[in-house]
DNA sequence: GATGTAGTACTCTATGTGTAGTGGTTTGAA
DNA sequence: TTCAAACCACTACACATAGAGTACTACATC
């Protein structure tokens, strides 16, 4: 097993590209190798195996799908006022499709991670502190809407997320704008809070 | 090509378990021969090639996963209200846990879908009609919300679904409940329908 | 020159495709 | 009732590909 830090990044971050592209399966030491353009046998010395791969890109994956410090520290900034939320929100979504392969990426580890209990373990504790964090950040921020706004509106943004990436021609970019305006809107202004 | 429909559609249904339990990439002739047991081969004869074999999946699938015809008319009957459309989600959820093969057949076949064009075009058709008939359904029904209302529940479940489904620990079983509870309210009754 | 990594080369194995060929069954017409 | 055509299930095989794992050489650094 081989330690150099930086090839061990390097084909990571390949391994990311080959789950966007190839799928789960798809996910070979030797289709890494080849997208990391090293020699074949490389990842091999790299990972114990496929499972062990897998679980690396998934300690890798939201790392490179969250927003660096400096963004994160900007979306602070302003007034929070619920325009300031909206406008945020559409931030997220055109990140994401710039980094499109990430979340791809993420979305087939999901579903391989019914196969790998390592790698599911892995997955449900990034995305439940994520999730906190989010409604710990929006708690702070004095924003109207409670913790399950938040949740609410982080289901709705996903899924239309995964819409647009894997069905583009379904919602037009009008209507997936329309979509998020609405979904700031409805789900941090819930007529009563309380069960109805 | 050969031509038993019976056992054509015995073919695809394997196939969606196939899908579900190997992912898209595992989805070949032999795995479809094995799961459907039919000799080495078989599918080979009933499908072109693998793009023919998905695309017949995803004009399949929805049938699959859809509600029956005695199950439908039966979600029509009774009083319209918001806890009874309520209840008619929490069915949803249940119905679509009974068959999670299906549901993540359908993923994979959205991913899938990224490499596919012309399975992409069969999806996004029937997600269209799909989403359509439901915004249909809703306006005759006379119950609050709008269409926008319609989609947004139908993004933020889809997305609990999948959640449920690919990382069950992510949210207890009362936490589903509640974001249930609190979808269908806080999309059916918005506070102001219009912008701003 | 000791250590550790890069890069090469090779074997072994598994898996899948496509198709030719065989035998059985059904159907319909004489 | 018989026979032949058509169709299909099933078997078998040839061919190709891809990947895992590892031993080995070459190189760099200290």
């Amino acid at each position: 097993m081989r330690r150099n830090p930086e090839r061990r990044l390097a084909l990571i971050d390949a391994a990311i590209e080959v789950l966007a592209r190839e799928g789960a399966r798809g996910l070979t030491f030797r289709a890494v190798d080849a997208e990391a353009a090293v020699p074949p046998g490389t990842a091999s010395n790299y990972f114990a195996n496929r499972d062990d791969l897998f679980t690396q890109v998934g300690g890798r994956i939201y790392e490179r799908l969250l927003p660096d410090e400096a963004t994160f520290a900007r979306s602070r900034e302003g007034v929070q006022d619920e325009a300031r939320y909206t406008e945020l929100m559409h931030e997220l979504l055109a990140r994401i499709a710039a980094f499109d392969t990430g979340y791809l990426a993420l979305l087939e580890l999901r579903l391989e991670s019914t196969r790998r209990p390592e790698l599911r373990a892995v997955l449900t504790k990034r995305i439940r502190e994520d999730i906190d964090a989010n409604v710990g950040y929006h708690a702070e921020s004095g924003l109207p809407g409670d913790p399950t706004s938040v949740v609410l509106l982080y289901l709705a943004l996903n899924w239309l997320i995964l819409e647009r990436l894997t069905l583009p021609d379904l919602f037009t970019e009008e209507e997936v704008r329309e979509l998020v305006d609405a979904a700031v809107q409805r789900m941090m202004n819930p007529r009563g809070t309380g069960r109805g």
